[in-house]
DNA sequence: CGCGTCGCCTGTGGGC
DNA sequence: TGCCCACAGGCGACGC
């Protein structure tokens, strides 16, 4: 579900919530959740008594640096939600998979249903050298490159700009809803080929890729209908009212007025317009 | 190697 | 009202 904006949105709240906190106590309800590790006791046993020094991001993988060089990463797959609590004794949501108690007070709590997301405790805290890291694509958000910089590896690359956009080797955080938006405010089909590009479409692709995810976070990310998406206390973002082409099957083009479509690329809804996105 | 499809899961909403 | 199917913000393992 989420992506690079939320995760986004997301670390900003825990980097001012639980920097700072020692972890006290770990409860893993659901094994699989921490399905990297032997069992849930490693788990456990890598956290307790660390301290959080700081809370990164790297394309949707949230990476929360423990003093002794470790750091815990999280992914939140497709329905993963991170909660505060103010004390253990709050209501537990249903699908809490993991609680992790703070010397401080408090609790930091891991939702997830559909169970795709995940927890695990990695080795070292130069996040390059993370295994699991290591394919992710440049952080287009953290790190913006220059267009041409930009250009050179659109060209590079002979594939349709939609899966392009998708794939975390090429470009890190970009998932189904975001790309739909960013092809829209570029003026570019899903279809068209990347090495088709002329340098002034490249430079729409990029200037409309960061501005999608500026905004994104600057209103909180997107929390659709299913209100699947809130922030650590529990608050929806405001993005979903800035759509131009995600999920708005069948209503008005907000830049020609025509009709938006939606059709299915590799199993996934895609929507765009079919009259101004070239 | 690059690509598309499938499986992993649970919940929900629409059609019948 | 209830049942069933399609579908949902991701990702990695396959097979061609």
């Amino acid at each position: 579900m989420p992506e690079l904006p939320e995760v986004e949105v997301l670390r900003r709240d825990l980097e001012r919530d639980i920097t700072g906190r020692h972890i006290k106590t770990v409860e893993v309800e659901t094994p699989r959740s921490v399905r990297r590790h032997k069992n849930k006791k490693e788990f456990i046993g890598r956290l307790e008594g660390k301290k959080v020094v700081g809370v990164d991001r790297r394309g949707k993988y949230l990476l929360c640096r423990l003093d002794g060089g470790e750091v815990l990463v999280i992914h939140l797959g497709m329905s993963g939600q991170l909660r505060r609590a103010k004390t253990a004794r709050e209501a537990k949501m249903k699908h809490t998979h993991v609680i992790i108690g703070f010397q401080q007070g408090g609790q930091l709590r891991f939702i997830d249903p559909r169970t795709f997301g995940e927890m695990f405790v990695a080795e070292t805290d130069a996040i390059d050298k993370i295994k699991e890291l290591s394919h992710l694509g440049i952080d287009p958000y953290d790190h913006p490159i220059s267009w041409d910089e930009f250009g050179a590896l659109v060209v590079s690359r002979k594939a349709k700009l939609k899966p392009l956009l998708m794939d975390q080797k090429f470009i890190a955080g970009i998932g189904n809803m975001y790309s739909d938006e960013i092809l829209w405010g570029a003026g570019l089909r899903w279809d068209r080929t990347s090495d088709s590009l002329q340098a002034q479409e490249i430079r729409r692709l990029y200037r409309s890729l960061i501005e999608v995810l500026q905004e994104a976070v600057k209103f909180r990310g997107s929390t659709l209908s299913d209100g699947q998406y809130v922030d650590l206390f529990g608050q929806p973002g405001e993005y979903q009212t800035y759509h131009n082409a995600y999920d708005r099957e069948g209503k008005p083009c907000p830049r020609c007025r025509q009709p938006l479509v939606r059709e299915r690329v590799a199993s996934r809804s895609t929507y765009f317009c079919a009259s101004c996105q070239v």
